[in-house]
DNA sequence: TCGTGGCGGGG
DNA sequence: GTGTACGCCACGA
């Protein structure tokens, strides 16, 4: 390494921080772009992993004695270079913690257990935090982000493929924006040789591999019949030599980077595709794949948490995202792949549908990527971690960051049992049609309701003799008090995150929204906002280290006063209430009494509630968290119903579709009766497409566990009996087909079946008539009505039963 | 006919 | 590996 170099002040956007062991010592490696759009590397050779640990108070060993029995457990490979009492706090209670610094970070789990068998240790803490992110958090280097760094350049070790080698000197300026520049992507799919139903990596060839960049160029990587050395070694060269910064794909962590690894190493020859030369990628955090130097980021990770999307296949994500139409895209079953392979004039179609795939991963990314990026800077955590790690665990490395700065001691991760608790309140509906009707909706109810009483482990009294009305909070229906000072984790926590969002949102309106800075900007309020809202449910989450059952149930029982008192509000001003569920309220839309409203729940309740929508007409039965609405703006809302449940058909979901839209809309019975009397004739004559009567559930564990043989899980077993495979968290589609005996014994894997088996009768009763009765069965409409063919009433006919 | 176990989506 | 509340299905007593 050349000494003589100056040094220079260069603005880095940060991709991801990594460690290497080299010789005896740890080096910090942070990849980055700088302004000129090069890819760096900068080292920082001088941190050290260290980690805590608490004495008893009571314990009778003098500091002295703690230090040299600590040290006396250091070994050579990686020696305890550092042992100092240190002043923290934890749970905001003042602790005397020790300091144990060592070199190697793989020797801290080692230093950890043997420190925890100490007869005077209490607790070792923070010895899980990985050295990488110890290091981003320390340095308060967050990624995703730029960041003004002075560095000195260092010649070029041969190892990284990168266009600059620096060492840090030290760190300028923090945060000072959070515009990415314009990053090299590339998406990939592969396409695999499946002859017996699920691949196998051992056997089974990669056929073709798709690749899309951000310049819209597209290739596709061939095999030669049944030999697949080259097209991996294309697939190599090609990400060598175009030079992503981050590579996206959709499920492949679980599929097509463990099999091209394997095939790789099948073949001989190395899945070189990362920036340190002669390194493959490898299974990291949160089981998800890292590739040293590029962030590989798998889209369906944030799939996944779109409750909207009910199949979580590629072509149903890439549709709802308008990347895509299925309509307009080539479909094969998966089954069928390797009959495309062997027929040449069929393997035109299995290029294409390759190509599709990598299309719909592209365009899915481009959606994804700007909000993926905003919570890793947010977050702290790399790009291609944060889609891998649950809400939960992202809020707590949020707070793991924020307790750094505290100086907080983070918690361990404990075992504990599951403990039930109260929830929120839901009103029951008034039955009918309603007009005009207005949702009001406080505010973030749940993270204000933890910075108004100060809620969480910290400030919670366990006797509440100890602390009066004027320095507690009481919390009404338990008998829990938290103090009133001074302001807890959470409660620090929240007001940032509500701050920051609400400096974000004025900051964007220095923008146009067409905007790349505005953009930008709004994907960041919008991951603060989704933020702060998990805190209740982590906080209640046994798992978290800031876990506090307490507090979780503190939360829900002022929800729940808080919406009663709201309630007596509405009511002294005459506002009608026909629905209630949490934090929101469905009321008489009556333009003054509910600006009164409004202005009342925040004088007297200290908290900001809001019009959400309000309903041109909306339909309750008497089930609580079910109704349908049609908005002044014209649209249909389905909310609780069979139609937005992901274990209906498609056609029952059309069905109560159809039928909500046509009473709201028209207003006439009659039409939705002829309308479902439609529908079962055309299932009878057995034209409905069959896509809309497979019936998708979800395996929720292994199959051996179910006591009762489900219908999905007779179809699953069938599935396995064939020589599928099938995973906890997949999507079985089967269908009912005709014959005698229980419905979960005629359940088929809709693969198997064609329309000409199906049972309609089994469809008409369980599908399409109880879909349509939801709705019609409070106008007195029955089931033989909707059977037949006879005259039936119109709307008016039925206005007795109309509340309103 | 009713209670139970199991499941999923949304406020 | 956020929470509880809720409605519905199939099944079996």
């Amino acid at each position: 390494m050349s000494e003589d170099k100056k040094t220079l002040d260069l603005e880095v956007f940060i991709l991801d921080i990594s460690y290497e062991v080299v010789g005896n010592s740890p080096v910090i490696l942070i990849w980055g772009i700088d302004r000129e759009g090069r890819r760096i590397l900068i080292k920082d050779h001088s941190f050290r992993p260290y980690f805590y640990f608490l004495p008893y108070e009571d314990a009778d060993v003098s500091e002295k004695e703690i230090i040299s029995s600590i040290k006396k457990i250091s070994s050579p490979r990686s020696p305890i270079t550092e042992v100092s009492p240190v002043s923290k706090k934890l749970f905001g209670r003042e602790v005397k913690a020790y300091m144990v610094k060592t070199v190697i970070p793989e020797a801290v789990r080692e230093y950890r257990e043997k420190i925890k068998d100490l007869p005077f240790v209490k607790e070792v803490l923070e010895a899980d935090i990985r050295f990488a992110m110890r290091y981003s958090i320390d340095k308060d280097l967050a990624p995703s982000t730029w960041h003004v760094l002075r560095l000195r350049e260092v010649s070029s070790s041969g190892v990284y493929r990168v266009d600059g080698e620096y060492e840090l000197i030290d760190i300028i300026n923090r945060n000072v924006s959070s515009v990415p520049p314009p990053l090299r992507v590339v998406a990939f799919d592969i396409e695999v040789y499946n002859p017996r139903g699920s691949p196998r990596a051992d056997i089974d060839p990669v056929i073709i591999i798709a690749v899309m960049n951000d310049k819209g160029e597209i290739y596709q990587f061939v095999a030669e019949d049944h030999n697949d050395r080259d097209v991996i070694q294309k697939f190599v060269d090609y990400i060598i030599k175009y030079d992503p910064d981050v590579l996206v794909g959709y499920n492949t962590s679980l599929f097509d980077l463990p099999y091209l690894i394997e095939r790789a190493k099948r073949n001989r020859i190395v899945l070189d595709i990362s920036r340190r030369k002669n390194s493959e990628p490898r299974q990291s955090a949160y089981g998800h794949i890292s590739i040293s130097g590029r962030l590989h980021v798998d889209l369906y990770h944030f799939a996944e948490e779109i409750s909207e999307i009910k199949i979580k296949s590629l072509d149903y994500v890439a549709e709802f995202f308008g990347v895509m139409k299925r309509s307009e895209r080539t479909n094969i079953e998966w089954y069928d792949i390797y009959k495309y392979w062997d027929d040449p004039e069929r393997r035109k179609i299995l290029l294409k549908y390759s190509r599709d795939d990598v299309i719909s991963t592209y365009g899915i990314a481009e959606k994804i990527l700007p909000y993926a990026i905003q919570l890793s800077a947010l977050t702290g955590l790399p790009l291609d971690q944060v889609g891998a790690a649950s809400v939960g665990n992202r809020l707590e490395w949020y707070l793991i960051r924020e307790a750094y700065k505290y100086n907080e001691l983070v918690p361990n991760r404990e075992e504990r049992p599951y403990e039930p608790y109260k929830g929120a309140i839901v009103l029951e509906p008034k039955p009918g049609i309603h007009e005009n009707i207005a949702v009001l909706d406080f505010s973030s109810m749940y993270p204000n309701i933890m910075i108004k009483y100060n809620i969480g482990p910290d400030t919670f009294v366990s006797d509440p003799s100890e602390c009066d009305v004027i320095e507690c909070y009481e919390i009404p229906g338990t008998n829990y008090r938290f103090r009133k000072d001074p302001p807890g984790f959470y409660k620090k926590v929240l007001e940032t995150l509500l701050k920051l969002r609400k400096s974000i949102r004025e900051e964007m309106k220095k923008y146009s929204p067409n905007s790349v800075e505005y953009k930008v900007l709004d994907e960041r309020q919008r991951g603060v906002k989704i933020l702060a809202n998990a805190a209740y449910g982590y906080m209640g989450w046994i798992g978290a280290r800031w876990y506090y059952k307490q507090g979780a149930e503190a939360v829900t029982a002022l929800g729940r006063m808080i919406i009663t008192k709201a309630i007596e509000i509405a009511e002294k001003l005459g506002l009608k209430i026909i629905y209630g569920d949490t934090d929101s309220l469905f009321l008489y839309y009556d333009e003054k009494k509910i600006n009164e409203f409004i202005k009342e729940i925040e004088e007297k309740l200290e908290l900001e509630i809001k019009i959400d929508k309000i309903y041109r007409r909306v339909y309750f039965t008497e089930a609580k968290k079910r109704y349908v609405g049609l908005t002044v703006d014209g649209n249909i809302d389905i909310v609780g119903f069979e139609a937005v449940r992901g274990d209906w058909t498609d056609l029952a979901k059309e069905v109560q579709e159809n039928v909500a839209e046509i009473i709201l809309r028209t207003g006439s019975v009659d039409k939705a009766i002829d309308y479902v009397r439609r529908v079962i004739r055309e299932l009878e004559e057995r034209k409905i497409s069959y896509e809309k009567i497979i019936i998708w559930k979800t395996i929720t564990k292994r199959l051996e566990e179910y006591e009762a043989q489900a219908p999905h899980v007779r179809a699953a077993k069938i599935l396995l009996a064939k020589g599928g495979r099938v995973a906890i968290g997949d999507k079985i589609g089967y269908v009912i087909i005709k014959g005698s005996g229980k419905i979960s014994d005629r359940a088929m894997p809709y693969m198997y079946a064609t329309i000409n088996d199906i049972d309609t009768e089994y469809y008409i009763e369980h599908q399409i008539i109880p879909a349509a009765m939801r709705i019609l069965s409070y106008f007195g409409i029955s089931e033989k009505t909707l059977r037949g063919s006879k005259g039936v009433k119109s709307l008016f006919e039925f206005t007795e039963k109309r509340i309103s």
